[in-house]
RNA sequence: GGGCGCGUAGCUCAGUGGAAGAGCACUCGCCUUACAAGCGAGGGGUCGCUGGUUCGAUCCCAGCCGCGCCCA
């Protein structure tokens, strides 16, 4: 090797001794690194080999989104169970896509022609759409690329899109089965009505806020005369022009005189009934309502009940279109001109202002909702719902954690209608036409529409999630008998927050259910539901733009890697329960990627290897290591297998950390240094811990354990590396006797530690020192070790020993600290151990000394507190002991 | 209004019917040649409140207080 080569090239030399550069910098190595694991062609899946099959199904992010923590989260977790599986030898395949997002990616392209001063009516449909498929060419997908930042080991190769044609002819095949079957009808209902996007909303498409209103009180009926009159309270007095009768409870004594009868509806001289209704609530207001059936879904019942006309008062846009002096207003303008116009009549009786109440918004852009009777598409969701609510009860379907089960059924089993037209042009052409006669025709996907003069197809699309419904199985290629369908069908897991159980979830299954009902695998779409949480800000607060606090994970990303991101959100990822991140957690887990970088560094520059055969003279501390690795492996597979990231995140952090670290490696130090036969079994041993770490971290950190692991084995990928939990369990190395060698050797170092920290000892200042008893203590052989982790020197000729500490485990250190010791400190440190040990002895006595306790309580426990009170009994004597050797104050 | 969940260290969260945990923050001492993105040592909690069950409750039960979410 000449001194002018350069470093990238030293570190592709196939030499035990490759030096990684001093300092870790994520950026300059993840996007190298996925660009090779996506031309190796390792995440594609079906290589035809026969392997137990694995598949997950990306949540379709919308086209018009870019990556937030959200994403960020879900994918991880997503990418640790593909990445672990196809460790382990499946054939694991993790489909992404998108959704069309019919609303959404709309609106985008209307602001776009906006700018030009266009409206998508200047286009025409075909020209819009065109438009939109155009916009998705040069500005959608923009979350893809992110998603390769992230290192999300998704199978680029069957990538799909909600309206692609394969899709688009599985929404028509769904569609026109369902319709076959009387699971979908057209019927004029009060729906969801955005007058902002001009389109039908879902149920869940609304969301209720609790906003500051008013609760008006008005006098309805004749003046003078000595009519009837009777009053009624609403938030909407804009739609009593559209009132049609109003309702009394029928037992309710102070309006059953009245039932029948009618009266006059101010403003617009019209009569109406007075109708008697069990739903009314006789306690709340006056009552007595209104009823407007053609906006209000309460209303729209007890019209159809009593058989009362609807009277539709606004127009799309939600101004208002009957006749008189509030046409043409809209229904915010019209509210207050129209409880103004009454007070002049003396019709209000009361008002009360902030009257706060629960208000339907449009989940997209936040208008308020207008109810709106209308003529729309639905299905019919009863036999379906109780479907899909059955396959989680009869444990088809298993969810993750099993608490939110009872979220699912709750929504499941009272599941309405689902509304699936919209009035937009962007989506799946809803495939009926109706002909010139009053003709009405479902077209499936490979029959002729049919043409001719009068004939004319519906013009409303489908709700995006009627497509993002059939995605467990329309991705693999539905409705046709595909390979993919075959092998992959149903899915493994689906990873989702618990926010889309209803959006989403019970959707596929309910698809799901349906159209693979012949599956041979199964008809659910997954066998597990694994729900995570939401991301929150470090102060647990929900992230919104209103509140200022999102992130964008690409900054974080940038700054610390996307290796500290992913183990941020890993580590944080309790099943079904809120994530909270920062900043400062983001830096807590580069530093730990840092840490396994200068481990490794440290390994390699020590001629640490993984490969060669394994020696067998092993010391205590590499018995020791080996025995934890095997402890952990185990724990942390079993993590993993309960979707339990935090905790196998945890587990391997410091067991990384903690043993590996500050302990094996420092360990390892004097016996490197001495060679020889033992340095030689550390250096294996410690190139074969790391190999194992590196794998197990690598589903959560693919980056960064990908070139430790590289360097470190000079191996492809360890993407394709077996997961090491069945070579581990196999190896042997559980090791009880190590394990509790290195514990005492653990207890004498860091007691001493304690006694320099607490003289004041600087941490380079060696101190001579006489180390006894190591053989009762089980440490034989180990004085030089804890000498190098104590920083303690043999004794010279002139030693003379100024301290004694008595460890337990019959050590005994005897140190000359060449002046005198600080006996305040010495004391206060030994009363302190004192006063604990006997406060745990006085504990322990309690409970023996309680008869109840020795009669009713099981054995091992009453053992295990007579064993603490040895020790605790001990540990006084000890203390006591070395308080009274002090030197008086 | 109905349902669900949560109150554990300064902050964010794990946890268990039988000795209170982590990360970050904090204090003290250290550039101890893998790592200052670090090392060593340390302080800090009547486990929301009140009752009950139990030999024993932070954990189980009831009520209360405070917060959050979902649904109407």
């Amino acid at each position: 090797m000449t001194a002018k080569q350069n470093p990238a090239e030293t570190a592709a030399t196939p030499d035990s001794r490759i030096e990684l550069p001093a300092q870790y910098t994520p950026a300059a190595v993840e996007q190298p690194i996925y660009q090779r694991w996506e031309e190796s062609g390792r995440f594609r899946a079906g290589d035809g080999v026969d392997r137990p099959p694995f598949c997950i199904v990306i949540p379709p992010p919308n086209v018009t989104g870019s990556l937030h923590l959200g994403h960020a989260f879900e994918h991880t977790l997503m990418d640790a169970l593909t990445r672990r599986r196809r460790m382990q030898g499946y054939d694991a395949l993790w489909l992404p896509g998108m959704d069309h997002a019919g609303i959404a990616t709309q609106n985008v392209v209307e602001r776009q022609l906006a700018g030009e001063g266009l409206s998508r009516h200047d286009l025409g449909r075909e020209k819009f759409v065109e438009r939109v498929w155009q916009w998705k060419a040069e500005s959608g997908g923009k979350i893809l690329g992110q998603m390769r930042r992230l290192g999300d080991s998704v199978d680029w190769s069957r990538e799909r899109f909600t309206m692609d044609e394969g899709l688009s002819r599985a929404v028509l095949t769904m569609f026109k089965r369902w319709y076959d079957d009387g699971l979908i009808y057209q019927a004029e209902r009060i729906i969801n009505w955005c007058p902002r996007c001009l389109t039908a909303l879902s149920d869940i498409e609304v969301e209720h806020t609790e906003d500051d209103g008013e609760l008006i009180s008005i006098r309805y009926g004749s003046d003078g005369e000595g009519g009837a009159q009777i009053v009624v309270a609403t938030t909407r007095a804009e739609t009593m022009l559209g009132d049609t009768a109003v309702a009394v409870h029928p037992d309710d004594e102070r309006y059953r005189h009245l039932i029948g009868k009618e009266i006059e509806l101010p403003l617009t001289g019209r009569r109406i009934p007075i109708v008697a209704d069990e739903h009314v609530d006789p306690e709340f207001g006056s009552g007595a309502v209104k009823v407007t059936p053609a906006h209000d879904p309460n209303d729209f019942e007890i019209g159809r009940r009593h058989d009362l006309p609807s009277i539709t008062v606004m127009d799309d846009h939600a101004v208002i279109t009957a006749h008189g002096p509030f046409q043409g207003q809209d229904r915010f303008e019209a509210r207050p001109a129209i409880v103004a116009a009454l007070r002049e009549q003396q019709r209000i009786v009361k008002e009360v202002r902030p009257y706060v109440h629960s208000v339907g918004h449009c989940s997209r852009c936040k208008t308020t909702v207008e109810p709106r009777l209308s003529l729309q598409w639905f299905v019919k969701v009863g036999p379906l719902a109780k479907a899909a609510g059955d396959a989680v009860r009869d444990g088809r379907v298993e969810v993750h954690p099993p608490e939110l089960a009872k979220r699912y059924f709750d929504w499941v089993d009272n599941m309405h209608d689902w509304c699936i037209s919209r009035q937009l042009w962007w989506g799946h052409r809803i495939p009926v036409w109706y002909g010139p006669n009053g003709e009405t025709v479902c077209v499936g996907p490979d029959e002729e529409a049919p043409s001719g003069e009068g004939w004319r197809q519906d013009p409303d699309v489908l709700d995006t999630w009627f497509s993002s419904g059939l995605w467990p199985f329309s991705t693999l290629g539905w409705p046709d008998d595909t390979e993919d369908l075959r092998r992959f069908y149903p899915t493994s897991v689906l990873v989702t927050g618990y926010d889309i159980l209803f959006f989403w979830v019970a959707r596929m299954m309910m698809f799901g259910l349906y159209a693979m009902s012949d599956n041979p695998a199964g008809a659910e779409p997954f066998k597990t539901i694994a729900l995570h949480g939401m991301v929150r800000d470090q102060f647990g607060k929900k992230m919104s733009k209103s509140f200022g606090n999102t992130v964008d994970p690409l900054d974080w990303m940038d700054r610390y890697g996307s290796d500290a991101v992913r183990f941020t959100l890993a580590r944080g990822a309790n099943p079904g329960v809120d994530m909270p991140i920062g900043e400062e957690w983001v830096q807590g887990s580069r530093n730990f990627c840092n840490k396994l970088w200068n481990a490794t560094r440290f390994a390699l520059l020590n001629g640490a290897t993984a490969a060669g055969p394994r020696p067998a003279e092993l010391s205590a501390a590499d018995r020791w290591i080996l025995s934890r690795l095997t402890r952990v492996t185990a724990e942390t597979d079993g993590f993993f297998e309960e979707y339990e990231f935090a905790k196998a995140c945890e587990t391997l952090y410091h067991f990384a950390w903690d043993d590996v670290c500050d302990w094996y490696l420092e360990l390892s130090k004097p016996v490197l240094t001495a060679g020889g036969a033992a340095a030689d079994a550390t250096r294996r041993v410690l190139g074969e811990v790391l190999d194992a770490l590196l794998r197990l971290l690598h589903p959560v950190i693919p980056f960064v354990t990908d070139e430790l692991w590289r360097a470190l084995t000079h191996g492809e990928s360890v993407m394709t590396a077996a997961w090491p939990a069945d070579d581990v369990r196999s190896a042997g190395w559980a090791d009880e006797a190590a394990e509790a060698e290195i514990a005492a050797l653990q207890r004498v170092v860091t007691e001493v530690r304690r006694f320099r920290s607490d003289q004041g000892v600087k941490p380079n200042q060696r101190v001579a020192a006489r180390i006894g008893g190591l053989d009762a203590a089980g440490l034989a052989g180990h004085e030089a070790l804890i000498r190098s982790l104590a920083r303690l020197d043999q004794p010279a000729d002139d030693f003379a020993a100024t301290a004694t500490l008595a460890v337990s485990g019959a050590v005994n250190v005897e140190l000359d600290t060449r002046g005198t010791i600080d006996v305040a400190a010495e004391r206060a440190r030994l009363s302190k151990d004192l006063a604990a040990a006997e406060k745990e002895a006085a504990q322990c006595r309690g409970k023996l000394g309680n008869e109840s306790f020795l009669a009713k309580a099981p054995e091992p426990v009453v053992t295990k507190v007579r064993d603490r009170l040895a020790a605790a009994e001990a540990e006084i004597a000890r203390l006591a002991a070395q308080l009274d050797a002090l030197p008086r104050a």
